[in-house]
DNA sequence: AAATTGCAAATCGTAGACAATATGGCATCG
DNA sequence: CGATGCCATATTGTCTACGATTTGCAATTT
């Protein structure tokens, strides 16, 4: 829009700055430090370094780690510090439960309003994850993977729905980045999609919830069961 | 426990900022405020007015309403202040479509693992509650209610999903607290109540979910359908 | 070697200050 | 009389500085 903004980051700064507060701006950069994985999880987060190196004060960085607390991102102990939430395996367990029950949830109220467009979008996906699976190719699958959850996720409407299932989403993150990448079987996820798609195609429900409760759940299997879990805790 | 603390409060006060932060207890002090109704959705909270009352400083306080934000009970905007979350009905209605989906996935994860002890519980409290709803007994129907759905989602051992429901609920009293109590047809209630005890006693998991997302989705109808709401908004 | 003491570092909360922004009343003008 | 612009006030957002409390570690003592 302006062309006098010398630099993309200091104009996306100072928009950002206009319509949300610096804790919030703050909030989302330790986030993406944390889901990055650069910090571990356990790991501590100290006020002072963060706010020295993020060149803002304690107070929206304390604030910020409220917020990241409230999501489940991070542990505070009073008087010791904030650290990166641990995730046991149990832990990770209840979790993918929780998403599988709101994915399932998703699935159940889209069949009752899925418009032909988004079956048609939902089948290309699906022809699409079909061809890079055939080619082993996971850095195509993962994108259309991730792009075929959040258009069901977010074609309910339902933004209610949509921030709590990606809630449960990062905070499976931390589980993932402690070195427990899900093992393969990502042949069988695809036949699962078109069961989802299925369901959704006819208009059923019952069936929709059913498919997609399986489908998360058997992730979870895929990732409880990769071996035993190097860093596994508790 | 101990014999010379003077006031309850007084050692509560001190027993609770041993385990957590000033910030973390202003929250639930607000969050009490809040649901208690005496500030009415959209009303705005103005953050000296209550450092002074709770006697703390800003600081704390301005944690609280990010962890507040964070839980959908608060509204943010920036440079003009933090107000009690308004719920529209479009809003209501989203939010007890995921609860329904939580409250369905705590059932059908319980039928899994239900004990006889617990189903005997949940078959004592539908008695209650038929006792209640036959005397016509509101007041001691709602605490049998709570303990019912409480019963069942706690009982799963999942304190994600417990966690995830009770913030639904909390943010559906942010609705209710507008005027909009739900009407009668609480007879109908225990009757689904029963069914879901049959399907946890039967140990299916279908069947489970069913009966308890069809019991919270019932709840729906009878709030969106009663009446036309006179503090309806949008 | 085990327990105690002492100290450095970090956290937690407060207080005060300041700029930026929004609010509400008032004067001015059409 | 109504609309517009301006100004005093209040509030938010952030920073800095300070004291109090706690923790963790090291040194000392028994």
């Amino acid at each position: 829009m302006s062309a006098q903004t010398q630099t993309i980051s200091a104009s996306d700064a100072l928009d950002v700055l206009r319509s949300s507060s610096l804790a919030q701006v703050v909030q989302a950069e330790i986030e993406k430090i944390i889901l990055g994985g650069t910090y571990g999880p356990g790991a501590k987060l100290n006020e002072k370094a963060l706010a020295d190196r993020l060149g803002v004060s304690r107070g929206p960085v304390r604030e910020a780690f409220q917020a990241l607390h409230a999501r489940g991102l991070v542990e505070m102990i009073p008087n010791r510090g904030v650290f990166v939430q641990q995730i046991s395996r149990h832990d990770a367990v209840a979790i993918y439960d929780v998403r599988a029950g709101l994915f399932g949830t998703a699935c159940r109220l889209l069949a009752d309003r899925i418009t032909t467009a988004q079956i048609t979008g939902l089948k290309a996906l699906v022809a699409q994850m079909d061809v890079a699976g055939s080619n082993r190719d996971l850095e195509a699958y993962f994108p259309l993977n991730i792009a075929f959850h959040s258009a069901i996720v977010r074609g309910t409407g339902n933004t209610v729905l949509a921030d709590t299932y990606f809630a449960m989403v990062s905070r499976l993150h931390l589980f993932r980045a402690r070195g427990l990448v899900h093992g393969g079987g990502f042949e069988n996820s695809n036949i699962e999609h078109r069961a989802i798609v299925d369901a959704l195609d006819a208009r059923d429900p019952h069936a929709a919830f059913e498919a997609g409760f399986a489908h998360v759940q058997a992730g979870k299997a895929r990732i409880v069961t990769s071996g035993d879990g190097p860093l596994a805790n508790a």
